[in-house]
DNA sequence: TATGAATGAGGGTTCATTCAT
DNA sequence: GATGAATGAACCCTCATTCAT
């Protein structure tokens, strides 16, 4: 495995972390560069910018979250089943890549995103979109929009996961099934 | 009327659109003068400087949030009810105020806010938490932290409004009402 | 005595005090306004800019210095009386004039200083000039170009005034003759 | 010879001329940079900040100033010697760093000169006291405070020397002997 | 005439970015 | 390829100056 790698990896590290932390304005790029331990003008070798190493970043994280969340769907399975495991993905993702879904929820809707950013999530939220949609005509899911359904849950949970970072909550399986819960009672049909 | 208290006006106005829309950090003093269409040292006479404009902002906001949600609270009624009242507040304070409860949401955990105004926001909080703590003893709400539980209802509330604010729904009274719902049916005891 | 002729002094005074305080530089007109109890709009209208204000000043003082020396000069009497004439009217110009010694000296090689500041200043000197000139050609004073003589006379003192602004060292009458003779023995011819 | 230490000292040296003609006050960075040859921001890389930097200097100067006035110092010889040394010191000093010792006079008693910087000066008093008290102690110096002949010497020397840089004077072996005499007639005992 | 709110140029400082080593 | 010294644009903020009242 070549060095660069290796640099780059230890770089987007360090810059999720930070940007996560501070955001992205706060960051500054010598702290991301002593953070990785590599030089300052090292990070330009493989970004060209720092909007590009953020939109590269959001673009990778939210293509990881998407295929954990697609990965094993159980296509097969009741409704509550399937809500049940991006419920899970959602967890699951978040224990794998500790800062990055706070990332992604804290800029989402940034102004330095680029298309490619904004549209690699419009395809996230589609997964979403999807199941919501599929769910309606079965009768199963609430007679609301399914934006709208997206942002009750996401938001919800993404706000849920800043409380937890920021340890005012625990992140035990009971508080987790609970919320899974809440969640669903927010969804389906009443 | 006199001039300078429509300037200090014009300044808050701006700077919490452009708070909203970028965040602290992004958002330039330059950028809220030439907003607010007044010269940059003029902001010096309103707000000793930055972080005083935010923190003053940030207090002024969540007390006007605090008032509308207290205002006529049916102390009386039952808890759907009192659900319903809280539920109307958040609207008619995103009506009145547009970008202001964004703006507190976004920049409720940021380093930049005093003693003051995490006092003014928890004190906010407890409004919401004393809700569901009242709720679940009387087995009306979810057994959940109310932490989350307010988590849950914020975070999702204000996904939607950025979506509404986005043109990508339109807020009717039928939309609102039916998230409604879908917020009570998220915390009301299953 | 209409009352612009007391604001303008009042606006000499505060400036004086605070010129020699705290230098030209670190001296705001604000500051000047606030200490005359003028608005600092009304500094405008007998000055037509800081620069003027201090130009003005600084002739003013220098003139009413070279008034002092020039005040009863004994022109009959001999050289040490004529020097002695001169050394007191430094301290009797001191005592009347509080700040204005060290004003002057302070200011007397600045950079916003103009032709006339400069020209009356020389004429201060040509003063000490002729003294010094006319004692040399009586064998009486030690034969240094006058420039020289009075840069260590002047110098010396007015270094020395400093010490006994900062309080280091106490004014006192025995102070004050032991200085004047160190001093005509510097330039006496030896 | 590391390009580094070039830089550091060509702001050092921009910043003693404009610091002893303008004042600190009245000296910017960008002149200072300006002058020095380089950006604005390379000399936040050698000084964290203004202050520091004049602090530096300071320090630097005054340390200099007192190793000319102790090298080779006739401890064993007799006053009017050690006077001649002290004497001799100023003028090499002031040969050899232009405007040091202007610099150190018109900044002594700065409101930005940390407790180091005062430190240091009054060191270098220390050492002229001392001879100052010896020589009295040994009536061959005049009964005055030693603060009193220091500031006679220095305010006179340096005015002189101002006079000599703007071409009024000649600094000729001949007139620097005849100061010299002239200065220590002021400080001998009569 | 007197005021002080308003302005914007310019100060000190930071930091994204470049480039010689 | 990797570095970090160097740069200068742009930040926050101050203050001389103007001008409506």
């Amino acid at each position: 495995m070549p060095t660069s790698t290796t640099k780059r990896e230890d770089i987007i590290q360090s810059a999720l972390t930070l940007f996560a932390e501070r955001g992205f304005d706060a960051t500054t790029i010598p702290m991301i560069a002593t953070d990785a331990k590599v030089g300052a003008g090292t990070i330009y070798r493989y970004f060209s910018n720092k909007e590009v190493l953020v939109n590269t970043m959001f673009q990778h994280y939210v293509s990881l979250f998407k295929e954990t969340l697609e990965k094993d769907y159980p296509a097969e399975s009741d409704i509550r089943e399937q809500f049940h495991h991006l419920f899970q993905g959602m967890i699951r993702f978040t224990n794998e890549h500790d800062h990055a879904l706070y990332f992604i929820k804290t800029h989402t809707s940034a102004y330095f995103l680029d298309a490619n950013s904004r549209d690699q999530f419009s395809h996230l939220l589609m997964i979403l979109e999807n199941f919501f949609d599929e769910g309606k005509k079965e009768k199963q899911i609430r007679e609301l929009p399914s934006k709208a359904l997206i942002a009750i849950i996401f938001g919800g949970f993404l706000q849920l996961y800043q409380l937890i970072r920021a340890g005012e909550l625990e992140a035990s399986e009971e508080l987790l099934a609970g919320v899974e819960n809440s969640c669903w009672d927010a969804v389906r049909h009443p």
